[in-house]
DNA sequence: CGCCTTCTGTTGAAATTTCATCTAATCACG
DNA sequence: CGTGATTAGATGAAATTTCAACAGAAGGCG
């Protein structure tokens, strides 16, 4: 064969541009509710990968790594949130150069407050039109393709 | 069961979390390379589709709807493309509000050197790891998933 | 026609994100 | 221990994206 692929199949631009497109359109919608809550979907991100700790807090390099956030975007980030009052930042004891992002009580309560909604939404515009087998498809190729980035920068 | 869903399945956050994460890295680690070619993913995004079309002219409008793009939003981004000499903007004659985008010749051979590595890219660090029924699948949901979004804007 | 509504695209300011750089702290290792 | 390399996070300026408001053109309908 020449090369193992020149250009993207029909099917597979059909795949990739719907896949973007999608998200857009996706995050879009959830930001509309969302700001119904004085959150936008950044926000939202933060805050749930919070409240996922049962303390509320997360090393800032953690939530980089979960988010998928450069380092600088999410300290800007974070430096807002904390003064809208929704997250505070504690210094780490155990490693002088960490910081702690801590979920607020009114960053908890404005969460829990707007999570009902968002997660009806998630379900309303996405899931709901999924079947069980679709999901478990795409929790493998992100799962996979995620893989393979991490594995391939190693040794880049 | 309370309510049909109060919360998403672990299966269902898994795959929630895990494409948009995909998609942030792939999208971060395609405009690394697209950079050595002087273009942002964004950059390549609107060439490529402009040269989709044979006369490679598409409205403001066109362009916004395929790329999801709120408006605005890609006004800038096509002024700040013709200031680098990349696309031309032309008023259409048969509507006196539009906007014709053109790639100049420096767009289109921009953009024929930038494609190969970014198709060979996509391919490396996507399509790759995908079934074809995988990708059947995403190409599905992604219109599916579209379609319904749209049904609902209309009246809402 | 005249009026009202919708559509297209632009604009400038504000908010967000990126980029390069910097400081301090940890780590690896002789 | 000491020194050089790496890591965590912050910072300010530049680039990008959003938001609200706007102007002109089309379209609908009396």
């Amino acid at each position: 064969m020449t090369t193992p692929a020149k250009w993207l199949s029909a099917e597979q631009l059909r795949a990739w541009k719907g896949l973007s497109l999608m998200q857009l359109q996706l995050q879009a919608r959830l930001g509309r509710r969302l700001a119904e809550h004085g959150l936008s979907y950044q926000d939202y991100l933060v805050l749930a990968t919070l409240s996922d700790q049962p303390d509320g807090r997360r090393r800032v390099v953690e939530l980089s790594d979960e988010l998928g956030w450069e380092k600088s975007r999410l300290s800007h980030h974070i430096t807002r949130m904390c003064e809208r009052g929704l997250v505070n930042k504690v210094p780490c004891p155990s490693d002088q150069r960490g910081i702690f992002v801590i979920l607020t009580d009114e960053g908890r309560s404005t969460l829990s407050l707007a999570a009902p909604d968002h997660v009806d939404d998630v379900q309303r515009y996405f899931f709901r039109h999924l079947s069980t087998s679709q999901v478990a498809t795409l929790a493998r190729i992100a799962d996979t393709v995620l893989e393979n980035l991490a594995a391939d920068a190693l040794d880049a």
